[in-house]
DNA sequence: TTTT
DNA sequence: TTTT
């Protein structure tokens, strides 16, 4: 068919994963995941921000990374879709919340900032009532590789840099 | 500040445009965009396919133009972010719908396909009660005439549009 | 016109911003950001990396911000448009140089790793030999404006979280 | 790893698909697309345009695709990643050009229009002279693969397209 | 080379 | 609820 559902967030995480689990098995991570947006007010002439607060879903592997990686506080790069699911209230009311379904997962803080971030979730964070996360052999490799930042210098030739500017140039 | 919040759209538009105006004159457009997404079925291995529908709101000069030649089944491109806004349900229970603010916007209808079926949305689409759409020197005469690529409407009730403004609002 | 012409990268710089100045004085940085991508080799099962590199120009206010923020190592989320550069190699021939014009610009170092690894860069690196950055006052802004911190949390009642899973969901 | 590079384009291909094959047989698309870009100029006040053209290749499935479906002046969104890559000119000097590598490709074109503008290439487009397309599995071994770049002369010299594939190519 |  |  037809069309482009696509997101992109880079935002820090407002608690822990929620993690739960399919009834295949599959784990389930729910983030939520802030942005803000920050403006001049034309009147006041204050400095106002808005923050925005965006729910993340992630399935299976990616799902299991975010519960073994990330945190309360953490930064991330998500790619996704928008859905937006159909729930009753207690009431009995049709009620709708728009979600993000993740399809790719970037965790932005720097090794030294996770290593002096990081810490095991309490534990009580995966022993919530109903139907959490216990992934049975929770030890999902070491660490995730991290490349040493960018050490080697761009191999390609260096031609010469933007610095002959005519007035049209269109940027 | 950080923080990145970007939606990418391409699809359909259910109906025209839902045209508004603020108090300061400025135009406002409300459209619904169906993107649809297939996969097959692993236990029947059927064709299957969902449909998604993103309401989107333009500001300004964009919402002119979307007022001017976007009608139900123009396919568009749109660039925004998302917002969730709170409003009260009639029964003054707290509700929330998550809306994407457009920023950027392209029509994606060729030149011949949309000299073939164009014509201008009709009267009635903007003499709706509350806060309608009159822009100066536009007569949106006649004929219905977009073949409705997009069957069914959105589904999600519609909560009450984007037409309260204060002076502070973000966008 | 029509068209749409973005590229978004994060990824980490490979040297310290090369600082320029427009002849009307606007500031020009050009940076060059790395991207990996790894696989698993089909045949030897051995994992593999390949790192790309990007050229990315910025203009005026967000190269001020380059030169001042960003060093070798920074990890940033740039967006931009793709232009091809044509330019005459010292053999008078033609040659093309892709580079990404930036559009936006965010530093995704947090402050702890920041202070850590930060330096004003070395003072050779603004006095290279053609056209260098040498901004005349070059005391942009004392520091990034402050926002007021985010204020209360929208608390949007919880729906339930998605844990009835029937087998058709599309995701 | 670690890092996000991405490319989103719309816009228009420049001339027909230029169709290959893989030594196992897999189709390959090298895809010409404009996108343009326009504004007032600040000194004349004229109103100017400027034309960005980006190579893109696709694989497989999305090169049949491509092949079949897409023709000159065809409109598409495509989301891929850059790739530099390094050729030898005539005169042994190392060269590098910037190719979009397509991991996403959907054509914009209205079925009507597509109905009325399709048609199936001329056969002369597919019988050119060497290694062109011509069906799924066709003669694979048959080395040259040095293309004339069709008719018109594209500005930017058109590099050595991509056909000698090794095994662990990183797409 | 395309499109508007 | 996060961050700057």
């Amino acid at each position: 068919m037809a069309g482009v559902n696509k997101v992109i967030i880079v935002g820090n995480l407002g608690n822990n994963p929620d993690m739960r689990t399919m009834p295949n098995g599959d784990a389930v991570a729910n983030i939520s995941v802030a942005t803000s947006e920050s403006w001049t007010d034309r009147n006041t002439g204050e400095r106002r921000e808005v923050t925005e607060w965006h729910r993340i879903v992630f399935f299976r592997r990616q799902a299991e990374v975010a519960g073994e990686y990330l945190r309360k506080g953490s930064k991330v790069y998500v790619e996704g879709r928008l859905k937006t699911r159909k729930w009753t209230d207690q009431n009995g009311q049709d009620r709708y919340t728009t979600e993000i379904m993740g399809d790719v997962l970037q965790m932005l803080d720097s090794r030294g900032s996770q290593a002096e971030g990081y810490a095991p979730a309490p534990q009580a964070n995966y022993s919530a009532p109903q139907n959490n996360y216990s992934a049975p052999q929770n030890n999902y490799g070491s660490a995730p590789s991290r490349p040493a930042p960018a050490q080697a210098a761009p191999s390609q030739p260096a031609p010469p840099p933007v610095d002959n500017f005519d007035d049209d140039i269109p940027f």
